[in-house]
DNA sequence: GCAGATAGTGCAATTATATTCACTATTTGT
DNA sequence: ACAAATAGTGAATATAATTGCACTATCTGC
């Protein structure tokens, strides 16, 4: 049913997709505890179930790396074609002039999402990290119609886009006194707070639509 | 390296990549064993050391699965143009083949979208009515990208686009003995009923997917 | 004829990996 | 106030998987 999943599950499911990415083969459940600083195999397992039962792997019992995630394809090969918005592919806040630099594909995005913006030259697409912001109907996954700007460019309540380390954010902002508050909507989510300048959190841009695949 | 391989070697390699492809992750010693007809898992390390020797795969020593494809990327892509799908306007549930009548506009939607569909020809484009589905996402306002199909072809827990008089909702549908219960993601709103050839109420076809403008 | 690559069998030793149980603690929904 | 979901520790156990050794057999080029 691909309910959502909490901040920790979010990491685990990450944490597998990262090390499929770099390894090609999904981790052992000691990996993964290692990875994310659980002590206890069974910690892992837990969240292994979970996952499982909302639908975002599927496990193979008794063998090793029996793990599958289901988002399946997600490496969206390189489809070219007529012109159409860059879908950014994993970047690091620390280096963001990377974002534009190697796009995992192009989607064509009609001109009626773009309205009101400086055109589609300023535009891109990232795809959410996570679910904090389900309550306002972004889950997981979706694919982000970015519009470029910097930090001081947005107002408070604007929905941004923000890259928090290796991962694409979409959160509600607020900046106050030299400080950025990225608010969520979703109760299993934190706010995250962090200083102008932070090399551990970049700004893209305002979110000015969305695109998900069902 | 890459010097050439034996025809017997090829065929380990083959083995190997169709089993990623197959089911996400490398075999197990024993597995290509089997599937090669070799009853000693030592005949298969043999070969494993000649195609790492000759460069095809990279092994990880003491490790589970610990293999790679030096080659890897097998990109698909099935790509057409950008095509343009009608939106639909305001149409009753009493005149479903008005549906596609006078489109309000057409969007152009990425192929990428339309995947696991028929194709763009059996798709139109509603407009979400209400917030019956935000658990799931689904906003008042959001556009549906919907397959076109009749009720008998969607399964039971579809996201399904239904016509209820004059307002399009996406709901999951459950369908039992002879009735079509929409049922709904807000708690807000309640489920609904209808006995099978209702004229309030007309499928429309199984939401494949979501564009928004905010 | 013979070294060297190729292609195996069968078994035992040794890690690697997954699973299960008992227990604690916090948060969330009702 | 209570049940259920979430997030964990620690240890014991069973199975999955890799590796190594000894031995056989067929080719190939020189």
């Amino acid at each position: 049913m691909r309910t959502t999943l909490t901040e920790r599950q979010n990491e685990v499911f990450e944490c597998i997709r990262t090390y499929i990415r770099e390894r090609g083969k999904p981790p052992t459940i000691q990996e993964m505890a290692r990875a994310l600083g659980i002590r206890s195999t069974n910690g892992v397992t837990r969240h292994l179930h979970a996952l499982e039962k909302k639908g975002y792997i599927v496990r193979e019992p008794h063998t090793a790396r029996g793990l599958r995630l289901v988002d399946a394809q997600d490496p969206f090969a390189l489809d070219d074609g007529p012109p159409a918005l860059p879908v950014v592919s994993r970047t690091s806040s620390r280096r963001p002039n990377l974002l534009r630099h190697r796009p995992a594909a192009y989607f064509n995005v009609d001109p009626y999402f773009l309205q009101k913006t400086s055109g589609p030259d300023g535009c891109i697409i990232g795809r959410s990290a996570d679910d904090g912001m389900v309550g306002e109907g972004i889950r997981k996954g979706d694919f982000l119609l970015i519009e470029e700007r910097s930090a001081q460019q947005l107002r408070n309540g604007d929905i941004a886009a923000c890259l928090v380390e290796e991962e694409l954010r979409a959160r509600r902002i607020f900046q106050v006194r030299g400080k950025i508050f990225l608010r969520v909507a979703n109760r299993r989510y934190t706010e995250e707070e962090f200083r102008r300048p932070d090399p551990g959190c970049y700004v893209v841009g305002r979110v000015i639509g969305l695109l998900r695949r069902m």
